[in-house]
RNA sequence: GGAGAAAUGGCAGAGUGGUCGAAUGCGGCAGUCUUGAAAACUGUUGAGGGUCACACCUCCGGGGGUUCGAAUCCCUCUUUCUCCGCCA
């Protein structure tokens, strides 16, 4: 959520930068700026008549206690229309607040400056690549086939128990996912990310926090019974960790990470582009959060997307780099680089992590802040970055280290599989 | 799931329906003292709205109610603790 003071003194400056969304922001900026005023307005009249009537019970009480009974029952016949006054403006007061919370959560976050102009993932800003594209023999498989070939993933299985998009790992294929996990938590902690594991269901006030709600309601999976919502991403119970916090300006950096499965409904995602692991309603990611302070957040992006190309570059997988560009971009993000690695088989990149700062639009809706050098508590910075999914980085595994043999395992890997290679 | 008790500031812990945003202690911060530190003493120390700044308003787990007036009374929800039941 953006910060209201800022928008009051800036509108301009708001509706400029969220152009690059490629969206008019004016009419819903002006709107918040006139449900503020109409906020304050209403606020200082309640104000005034809650002061009024608070200084006639402090009255009525002295006179109480002086014996003065006629008095006060005169004063009381005063409070009437008070009473009524102050209920009436209490309910609009709501009514404006309601209204322009609703507003605000319908504004996107501001893109920083460096995110690109854009409307589709087409004008994404390709900004680096690394690792050499194997090349496979002909006869090379897609990684749902590798999967049926070696019986190590059974997505027939998934369906039977629960549904498209639930797959089942078998034998060293859910050793090597184990391995994957074992492997990527190891190397974040040794980064300083203090291992943390959180509970897979939330509730509603978390998914407000990080955003997800109320704009990707659909895209979570909801348990009406008892009002919660299984986690979409780990960022949302690990974020929350922080709201309603005021840190100490020493506290930073926070750094946490954390293994969760991740449930997504994927409404109305279909097509040949989500065969195999490509696309699933449930699957692992090891997820890195850091929360920090405004003046060293986007230092702090760096420092996680150098963490995400250590771990690639260990893996020997080929992958690039993209900064989001404004159309792309997600909801509350500021700036975005998502990695993608290639998957030769497919003859596609697949996304397998997506690094992004919030800067202040989480911690707004968190209360996540933090008292600064002088004493004054200002909104705190968070950020969170996948290192790394699962599904598709098992996939890139599979496709491009496929032999005619079987498929070798990464040697980074060996020592936490047991075993070289899967046939 | 059943029965009972509780929820107050960073923590601990008072609080009779009126001058309680809330005693006291600890902690934090600033100062005095000291070569320095500790101790002692003095002062200060919640959040939000509002204002140029004050004033003023709101918040004692959440929501609702009674009352001129609620931390205090009533209803409800949530959470915690104790006992019982069930259970990895």
């Amino acid at each position: 959520m953006l910060q209201l003071q800022a928008i009051r003194e800036n509108k301009d400056l708001f509706i400029d930068a969220l152009k690059k969304r490629n969206i008019d922001a004016a009419p819903m900026v002006n709107e918040v700026i006139q449900l503020d005023e109409k906020r304050r307005t209403t606020q200082t009249q309640l104000d005034n008549i809650l002061a009024e009537s608070n200084k006639l019970s402090k009255d009525i009480g002295a006179l109480y206690q002086n014996g003065k009974y006629q008095e006060a029952e005169a004063l009381k016949q005063k409070t009437g229309s008070l009473k009524e006054d102050s209920k009436k403006l209490g309910d609009e007061l709501k009514t404006a607040t309601e209204t322009l919370q609703a507003l605000l959560y319908q504004i996107p976050n501001v893109p920083h400056d460096t995110v690109p102009a854009g409307t589709s993932e087409e004008d994404n800003e390709e900004v680096y690549e690394e690792g050499a594209i194997p090349v496979l023999q002909t006869d090379a498989l897609p990684h749902w086939e590798l999967a049926k070939k070696y019986d190590i993933i059974d997505l027939e299985l998934g369906v039977k128990i629960a549904g498209a998009g639930f797959p089942v790992y078998k034998g060293k294929g859910a050793k090597l996912q184990r391995a994957l996990i074992n492997y990527f938590l190891d190397k974040n902690t040794a980064e300083g990310y203090t291992e943390v594991q959180v509970p897979h269901l939330v509730n509603e006030a978390s998914g407000y926090g990080t955003g997800q709600l109320p704009d990707k309601e659909g895209q979570m999976y909801h348990l009406t019974e008892d009002n919660l919502y299984l986690i979409p991403t780990g960022e949302v119970p690990v974020t929350n960790m922080f709201r309603d916090q005021i840190l100490d300006v020493g506290d930073f950096p926070l750094q946490y990470t954390a293994y969760t499965p991740c449930f997504r409904r994927e409404a109305g995602s279909y097509g040949a582009h989500v065969r195999g692991l490509n696309r699933l309603h449930q699957f692992d990611k090891v997820e890195i959060v850091r929360v920090e302070h405004p003046d060293r957040s986007y230092a702090a992006l760096d420092e996680m997307v150098e963490q995400v190309k250590i771990i690639l570059r260990e893996l020997e997988l080929p992958y690039r780099i993209l900064r989001l560009c404004g159309g792309d971009l997600g909801f509350t993000a500021a700036l975005t680089y998502d990695f993608e690695v290639f998957s030769t088989a497919q003859d596609r990149w697949l996304e397998i992590s997506s690094v992004s700062n919030f800067e202040t639009y989480q911690a707004n809706r968190l209360k996540l802040r933090f008292k600064d050098e002088n004493g004054k508590s200002q909104l705190a910075h968070t950020l969170n970055g996948s290192a790394l999914a699962l599904p598709r980085v098992l996939a890139g595994i599979l496709e491009n280290y496929q032999t005619g043999d079987g498929i070798r395992i990464p040697e980074v890997l060996v020592p936490y599989c047991g075993f070289d290679m899967i046939s």
